[in-house]
DNA sequence: TCGTATCTACGACTCAGCGTAGTACGACGG
DNA sequence: CCGTCGTACTACGCTGAGTCGTAGATACGA
């Protein structure tokens, strides 16, 4: 799911909060001049599309992002290489072929910390303490 | 550049050609009925985002895809990875983690036949021979 | 030459998503 | 009781995608 310019903005800042917002935080810390309702329409819809979580917090709402900036792009980026239809193989060469020798050499880094050669047997249990962001 | 879902349908048939194609001929091909003007105005905003090329041939345009559609892909998942901001690092982990065993097996494949162990010195001057698609 | 078919060019309309914000209304502290 | 703060709801403009229609150019057969 493509996020306009402010809905980014304001991922952003749930992101780089230590702990949940509430919509007047977020509008104080977005440095455009927004109004409040602004603020709290995207904050709205990006609830409605799964992006963040809101928890009541008295009378008013605060919230956190549903799944961290990098489980958003790694979700993105499997759209996109759904999209493709079949051969994800070339797909996915042609994506080494340009992500660049740090993409590759953190490819790298990755694939050997996913063990997962051959028969994954136990599936990993997902020990979790991390949600299942709003995965496609 | 994302594509709108006739977008896509009009890029498969252009994919699956084996040669550049007409309005008509896509058209035809396409299983929707729609009128020729439409497929028209889609090829246009097509060749007008650089994704199709269009040659004359006589008084009629014949179109192909600029890029190949695992080139395509590979391009939006660069979008996505770029749109993380920092850390694409830890992007590409959750993205590994994502994949599945087969999309790590392709990729571990790629990355082999992908030479870059350390040290590009010489950053290559793109002995290309392949046309650039329209990434990002 | 005239009529017909085929293209392209250009404009128009609809619908959805995003950015933006106003209004209505309930809860709370003086 | 009144102003402040917060949510809920509604609305409006813009842009992009999907959909076509019509006008103008051009080629071809009768």
């Amino acid at each position: 799911m493509a996020l306009g310019e402010l809905e980014r903005a304001v991922m952003a800042q749930l992101w780089a909060a230590p702990a949940p917002l509430t919509v007047r935080e977020v509008h104080d810390r977005l440095d455009r001049e927004l109004a409040y309702t602004t603020v709290m329409t995207v904050l709205g819809r990006l609830a409605k599309k799964g992006m963040v979580r809101q928890e009541r917090d008295g009378k008013a709402y605060r919230y956190t992002a549903a799944a961290t900036r990098e489980q958003l792009a790694a979700s993105l980026m499997l759209d996109a290489l759904g999209d493709v239809g079949e051969d994800r193989t070339a797909a996915l060469v042609a994506f080494v072929d340009r992500v660049g020798p740090e993409g590759a050499a953190a490819l790298r880094a990755a694939l050997q910390t996913t063990p997962a050669p051959v028969l994954p047997e136990v599936p990993q249990p997902r020990t979790d303490g991390e949600e299942r962001g709003p995965d496609s």
